[in-house]
DNA sequence: CTCGTAGGCGTACAACGTACGCTCAAGGAT
DNA sequence: ATCCTTGAGCGTACGTTGTACGCCTACGAG
């Protein structure tokens, strides 16, 4: 009976996103979602109880249509593979909002339906108990650790050619100028293979039709 | 011949520190690590340009003792895995510190010296060029993450429990309730091999003595 | 038309980082 | 012993942040 919302909170999530897209994370303010939205500051406190409750609200825009279904590969370990890298593409362009997703990882209802799927494929390789609970807390600490170091500051930017240019770590400096030629997909796709590879030597018996 | 500096940046950094294992990292402050020293607030600019340069500062005397010396393992995964292990050890109880050492990964000093001893250990196992950017970002990755994972909702916090405690990911709920009976150090350790083994298996031509 | 509910907003406040400029402590030079 | 120069230390103040509080009013049920 009472007057009516004006707003979808997706369109808070927009706004959000906007504002971090265009002024970065240290851009997202209260008062600049507002201003976006074209309401007052305090509006906004009639849609989320918070600031913080609003970065959910980005975290789960981010992801509203991550695939999570299983993906129909013959290998587990692809199936994996293929789930992970649909949540970097998922990010996109967004990689400003990474700190957000993985600060509400353990809320976000995308993230969850995400794991879901994952423990899934896990437990059908075989995984269980504690070997199910390292797995997946590996692959969750890679992802994170990955997209956050593409968030800040990727392969080439300002950190990488500091470290190619200085000259009292000699390993690290031809390393940094070696990752010049390694574009942010093949990095991330490369680490991803390293865990994978890792993961199908730890499980329990091997399964499935690639027995090796 | 001017008046002396009566602190040394150290002192800074072990109060700094000192708030955060306090009053964790949201009550680091300007004010609060001047109140620490009992110094006025702007007093503390006379040591360092901003409050980034402050957290460098924390960053680098949190891994101040940091053992970046080749470890004399057989095994050059073995090597890998003590260097890294290390890094673990030296944080100890200053978790809340974790995300400035993330931050300041590329500008530490300690964390350069602790990478260049990586990255020689890869070098010798036959890792060059483009493998060896890819072990090392890899290893960073899973490093940060898991380190990130610890520090903002370890095994067995409210989130775990929350999502022990749901019903509509039933894969994820027996997960997070396995989750209760492992240890950080298991998880780190665990999560850790995997990647390891990945490596082992990705790089160029097996070397060493340990040949399969 | 009336009225209760809740949407939207204006004001205000505490806490933050830090710019600016002052005072004076502490050596070297005389 | 005196002075002078340098910068250590600090007091004040400003702009920005999140948000508590209370007012006004648009809306839909009756």
């Amino acid at each position: 009976m009472p007057r009516p919302r004006s707003l979808h909170p997706d369109r808070l999530a927009e706004a959000a996103l906007a504002v971090i897209d265009r002024d970065g994370l240290a851009g997202l303010t209260m008062r600049a979602v507002a201003a976006e939205l074209g309401m007052s500051t305090m509006a906004l406190y009639r849609y989320v109880a918070d600031r913080s409750e609003l970065e959910l609200l980005v975290a789960d825009w981010c992801l509203r249509d991550l695939d999570t279904s299983l993906p129909p590969a013959p290998q587990w370990t692809d199936q994996i593979k293929i789930l992970v890298l649909r949540v970097r593409d998922q990010i996109g362009t967004h990689q400003q909002a990474v700190p957000l997703l993985i600060a509400n990882r353990q809320r976000s209802r995308p993230l969850l339906r995400w794991a879901e799927a994952v423990t899934t494929v896990l437990d059908a390789a075989g995984f269980t108990g504690t070997d199910r609970v390292i797995a997946l807390r590996g692959l969750v600490g890679y992802l994170n650790g990955a997209l956050l170091q593409e968030h800040l500051g990727a392969l080439g930017g300002t950190g990488t050619e500091t470290i190619a240019a200085q000259t009292d770590f000699p390993m690290m400096r031809d390393t940094a100028r070696a990752a010049r030629h390694v574009s942010p997909e093949d990095e991330f796709a490369g680490g991803l293979d390293i865990v994978l590879r890792g993961l199908s030597r730890s499980g329990p018996a091997p399964a499935g039709p690639a027995s090796w």
